[in-house]
DNA sequence: GACTATTCGGACTTAATTAGTCCTTATTAT
DNA sequence: ATAATAAGGACTAATTAAGTCCGAATAGTC
């Protein structure tokens, strides 16, 4: 019914604590306190953003996650694609001609444009953008980004 | 996970189908052959659409459906709305403070603009322009909008 | 007034999705 | 070798989606 699921948020949020630190490899557990996510349900999720090449992992003691590019080149449309798949609004925009009345229906060009507007929206901050705006709240807020500022990396690169 | 159900679909297709001919009465039945919607399943959709006074209805012989307000003032978001229950793309928009991490959380805002945006484009049509860009494309695709042209109206008011 | 067509309202069903949990295997630093 | 950690998959429970079915209410017609 339009929502995101916790798959997209949770998801969101990892990649989020692991753009405040780029480079760093951190553990799983680490990144589930920090982000008040169940410890094996994010094992799942970090496997799939794993799997499609956002993330890298690092298995065995020390082991963990980094970002697999940029936070500069990565934005939240594209966090939220790789876990939940690519986002159609109605089903009659997942492929051309799949819907037989696409060329007498007046509602397609409206959830066609609604979808455009959409997606920009999430395709228009990076990670690294939302990170700088998340310091920017904290401040404001006089609280601190869960922690994700005092780690420390294990190993660059 | 982002789209439409079929409630919302077939909704909207049976309140463009009433809007072809805003004062006539249309029996169910003929909704759902013309729209293909299954008719025991559409009778609930038609009730929530009553409940809602987006459309009137009349019992008994020669009774049905007819749109309750002109359609120059329902628009697609309206309709949607009507069935599914207001759009949020986002748990944290629900309600100011629902989300512990509003004041520090960056991807608030975005999923708010993404949000506006989205409904939007959903308000920009009523379904009288919609009705209009039906039959616009259906003489370009030489078809008939689903004999809604050819309807009778049985009463008008 | 009886009959018939039609909507109203709710109970019921089935399948898919969501939101997890748990356990075994593979890998890696020490 | 050992201990820590991710990979992978099987499993569960709750919710939503998508429909089906049926009896009661209501309105037009004979």
């Amino acid at each position: 019914m339009f929502r995101l699921t916790r798959d997209g948020e949770y998801g969101v949020r990892a990649v989020l604590h692991l753009s405040a630190n780029p480079l760093a490899f951190c553990g799983m557990r680490e990144i589930a306190r920090a982000q008040g996510i169940p410890e094996n349900y994010l094992a799942k999720i970090m496997q799939q953003l794993a799997r499609r090449e956002l993330v890298r992992s690092r298995r065995g003691a020390s082991g963990g996650y980094a970002l697999a590019r940029s936070p500069r080149h990565m934005t939240l449309r594209q966090v939220i694609e790789a876990i939940e798949g690519p986002i159609f609004l109605n089903v009659c925009l997942i492929k051309k001609g799949e819907c037989p009345r696409d060329d007498i229906c007046p509602v397609h060009d409206v959830w066609r444009t609604a979808q455009k507007k959409l997606l920009q929206a999430l395709d228009s901050r990076t990670m690294e953008d939302l990170v700088r705006d998340g310091l920017k709240k904290a401040r404001r807020a006089g609280k601190k980004l869960n922690g994700a500022d005092t780690r420390q990396p294990r190993e660059a690169g």
